[in-house]
DNA sequence: CCGCTTTGTAGTATCCATACTACTAAATAG
DNA sequence: CTATTTAGTAGTATGGATACTACAAAGCGG
């Protein structure tokens, strides 16, 4: 029988899953999950052929929880489903082990296809992301600043570009103030920036915010 | 019977919807659409006893189809559901007279909730929006914010928008550090604002930098 | 396979910014 | 023409951010 784990913070996204799902797998047992914590709670204490996880859920982001489920079972599938639409995180996704990337407003039968790929072992990229993926080997690939920024440092940059304070994201973060601050001295340090300002405008400049 | 119109762009968001609309009102009829020109066609072929609507769809915007609708059909009442928990598109949509408005965050039955009471013709906000726009009332809505700035306000927002630290526009002007600080604590509340951050955006999209 | 670099994390001491308050001059309301 | 608000300016106390340092784990270069 098939298990499928959904984590997103969004109930009406879970409910949404989990109905689209149904209608294909109509025998799958499916539980849902509202946060990364809850998430590794029940990939490690039940067993599931695969793990549908929202990126941005409060606390621990979904990309630190997929590293933590693929270092422990590497070969349990994750289909990774974003809002985002920016190949960034699709790249770090799929760096982090993802079997798939899809945005949120992909059809169902999208949805359907992905998951039946990855139970068979394979990836899933679909068609639009792997265009956007496209670039980031080709044309001027390495040379955008924001690029070497490790996970957690990328992060952070969003949330000062976004206005919040340092002890705003620790708390987000459940992480120390000095933590965040030194991620932002070393991200300021890479992107050659000055103030939380410039930062703003950088990620306005790039569409990332 | 109940009649029930969900429009939304992502099948996931409709699937969710439908199914907690349906676990409270078992017998309603619920139809979807994805765009808002589909909206549009169902309100006028249909009759309905309340819409939900997204407020970012591809094409027409959500905010334009509800102000169609309102013209046409002042009585049906429409939810709005947006992912924006920013308090000037509650505004907008509140103004062209939408019954309520809830982020998609909100839980299951905070939806039930708000379509119980938009049922009965009343009004629909989720605390965490009447606050946000509780400040909107206060603060001098309606002209610009940066035009009831003084003009030593003004010269310092700017400053800040571009990066620069308060006690380097202390320096630059001659002025106490804890002068420049009253300068950004007044002009922050005046545009209702929170962090540089913020008035650095501000700034880019009201081409004042 | 072994250093060297990067990443994730945090403490301590220091520094910078803010909240709160206050005062004067100018503008505006009544 | 007085009373109240707005603008310009700053001090003191406090709270939050940063610099510097450190260290373990992971990753990589050779």
């Amino acid at each position: 029988m098939l298990r499928i784990l959904i984590a997103d913070d969004h109930s009406v996204v879970r409910k949404g899953l989990k109905q689209i799902l149904l209608d294909e797998f109509s025998s799958a047992l499916i539980e849902e999950v509202a946060d990364a914590e809850a998430l590794i709670k029940k990939v490690i204490s039940s067993q599931w052929d695969v793990v549908i996880s929202d990126l941005s859920m409060p606390g621990r982001s979904g990309l630190d929880a997929l590293q933590q489920i693929k270092s422990s079972y590497p070969n349990l599938p994750v289909l990774i489903l974003s809002i985002h639409p920016e190949e960034q995180y699709a790249l770090r996704a799929l760096k982090s082990g993802a079997s798939g990337y899809l945005t949120k407003d992909a059809a169902p039968d999208e949805l359907v296809k992905a998951v039946q790929k990855i139970l068979l072992g394979k990836k899933y990229i679909s068609q639009s992301i792997a265009e956007k993926l496209a670039n980031t080997f080709s044309a001027d690939a390495g040379i955008n600043p924001h690029e070497s920024l490790s996970d957690r440092e990328f992060d952070v940059m969003k949330q000062l570009a976004n206005g919040k304070s340092v002890s705003e994201i620790a708390d987000m973060l459940s992480l120390s103030v000095t933590t965040i601050s030194t991620y932002r001295a070393r991200l300021m340090t890479k992107m050659n920036l000055k103030s939380n300002s410039d930062l703003t405008r950088y990620a306005i400049e790039n569409k990332l915010i």
